[in-house]
DNA sequence: CATAAATTTGCATAGCTATGCAAGCAATCT
DNA sequence: AGATTGCTTGCATAGCTATGCAAATTTATG
């Protein structure tokens, strides 16, 4: 029966199993140098008077507070930082981290989120889709309170990051449409100060370049809605394109849907699209879209083992990491002979047929 | 120029200001007694050294940890949720408490997971997409931490939840389709253990009873792959249906997909579709879903209140709040003479030309 | 059985801030 | 001037757990 009490400490079960207070701490640590009778003793004591040893003092006195701090943007414009955010909080869950969340829009300024959670003295820091400032980055140096990135290139050495490679993915964006035989392009770009869409610009760009083509570039802001509207002025062009890369997924659905609702174009038939990430809904037969996939597992699963090894000094030093993504071949993106829909190639495959895809 | 020096502490910075420690502890509090000249040295002391007030310790002493725990699950399956825990940390981050956040399954247990909040003495627990075992409400009631339940009804007295009026809104739908002159209905369920699904079914299901009506029910499995098949089962029998209300949206453009381009149905012309939640998604052209929109924001402002308001004793006891939906009529489902797309229709409008719809 | 070794226990204190209380101080009033 | 009032300040302690160290106990060894 619960009693009418309110919160026991560990000296009130100390008294009531008589033991010591110390006894009733090493009870609860696991490894700790303690009797298995005087533990039972305890435990059952504790049972009694509901107690349950208190987080935030076990955090002021080890100096460890066992949480996390994430910040993380466009969780409600884009399908992909959903997913992070459960894959993240699951693994740090089984690790025995805490999470902290910090949602925040693209352009907000960590500034000021930050301190709040230095404040609470995170163990450690893991940003997504948000940029550091280098007065900051120090500032969590200078603290000893490692950072990692997620999906951003570092802007400081004092920095952990994790990326996709998203220059190779623009390539293969490129040399997929060349081919295939397209001969306008276009780059629907997120916005212009984020790396991830910088990059994959970069990339899809260099690779055309190199065969004297050059691509439209329109602004999709990063949402369903602009790109839809990018694929609009996209298709008011003298020479409109028959061949539109995407920063991510989710802009290359705007721009699907406004290619077949909007502008009566077949899709691969008329223009060819292809995305990047491959979110859930890429696979949805109302889309069935090519894109580049991020290995989102394999990229979490390291960021996740980097921050947890330097908040326990394993490694000393950051590290910065480019994982290859794979081109997932589905029906949005006409196929040069020899491909078929429902490959995956990935770009570290080096069997000879896929070489130069 | 930052030292190299780790961590201060407000008796550091007490004794190079030249005051007390309490008065350092004063300066950082906002309407504490202490004269302005005195705050301004020991802010400026505590810049020297980079020193920045310890919430964990705050909190031990003060007994308020300034963090709320949020349970949330269906985070990548369904878009309604992330939409809610974007709103639900940016408000609770506005009114300056932290967020510790716990992402589950479904069916998780979650007498493993409220200990573990419990444990870090959060100052309340908002659950969503969750439900509750009465061992743990009482358990929170107990530790006298308020509980707010979003989206699922209450399980025990000792509570808060805000839900939206699910069985009104399943009689909307049930309304709006035998207005339109369906002849055989559908619903696809969520699953037979949330009260969402089962609501939505029973208003659904009491409307059309009314009438001497009687759906087929299919199981979705609160996912966009589990409706698609769902539909598809439907479409097998004999005398298939040619209206579908779905527990949710995104169950809803499952059924869409499935009736457009695995059955080649038209809809609304065969098939008139329903879901549930308006999800940014059910505004896109491919889908212009009518819907039941889910107040999100005047919910999740209601809910959030509550449970400060609980935390600061403003309210003593717990609230069952019940809001009600809005049909939003777009073009996947026919429409009754005299209502044309694009109108919203609230419960709570009580024209006559809108009275019975 | 005596001694050494290993395990278990309690003591005392660190970790950091907030706050009740009494004392100090300056300004205001009579 | 003396008394009153109101603001500031420092002292001392509470809030709860972990842990180094020495003491006490148990177990193993010869």
């Amino acid at each position: 029966m619960a009693e009418r009490k309110a919160n026991a400490n560990s000296t009130q079960v100390a008294k009531l199993a008589g033991v010591s207070q110390s006894a009733v701490s090493r009870a609860f640590t696991p490894g700790a140098s303690i009797a298995e009778s005087t533990r039972r003793k305890v435990l059952q004591a504790a049972r009694k008077l509901g107690y349950q040893p208190n987080a935030i003092a076990r955090s002021l006195s080890t100096k460890r507070s066992k949480m996390i701090g994430i910040v993380i943007a466009n969780v409600t414009t884009n399908p992909f930082y959903p997913e992070v955010l459960d894959a993240l909080s699951r693994l740090f869950q089984q690790r025995g981290q805490r999470v902290m969340l910090f949602v925040v829009t693209r352009d907000q300024n960590l500034d000021d989120i930050l301190p709040q959670l230095l404040e609470y003295r995170v163990d450690g820091i893991l940003l997504t889709a948000a940029t550091l400032s280098s007065a900051m980055a120090h500032e969590c140096a200078r603290l000893g309170v490692p950072v990692t990135l997620f999906n951003r290139s570092v802007p400081d050495a004092h920095a952990s990051s994790f990326c996709c490679d998203n220059i190779e993915g623009g390539r293969m964006a490129a040399r997929l449409f060349m081919k295939s035989g397209h001969h306008q392009f276009a780059f629907v770009a997120g916005s212009h100060d984020t790396s991830t869409s910088l990059e994959r610009e970069r990339g899809f760009t260099e690779e055309l370049k190199q065969h004297g083509l050059e691509p439209f570039i329109e602004m999709g802001k990063f949402s369903y809605q602009g790109a839809f509207e990018a694929a609009r002025r996209l298709m008011q062009l003298p020479k409109s394109p028959d061949a539109v890369f995407c920063a991510n997924d989710i802009m290359a659905i705007g721009v699907l849907d406004a290619l077949r609702h909007a502008e009566q174009k077949k899709v691969p038939e008329d223009v060819s699209v292809i995305g990047f990430d491959d979110i859930p809904m890429a696979s949805w037969p109302s889309y069935n879209l090519t894109t580049i996939r991020q290995p989102i597992e394999r990229m979490i699963d390291s960021a996740v083992n980097d921050l947890l090894d330097r908040i326990n000094q394993d490694t000393m030093y950051p590290k910065q990491e480019l994982v290859p993504g794979d081109l997932v071949v589905r029906s949005s993106a006409k196929l040069p002979s020899g491909l078929s829909s429902g490959w995956v190639i990935s770009t570290c495959d080096n069997r000879p047929e896929n070489r130069n895809v």
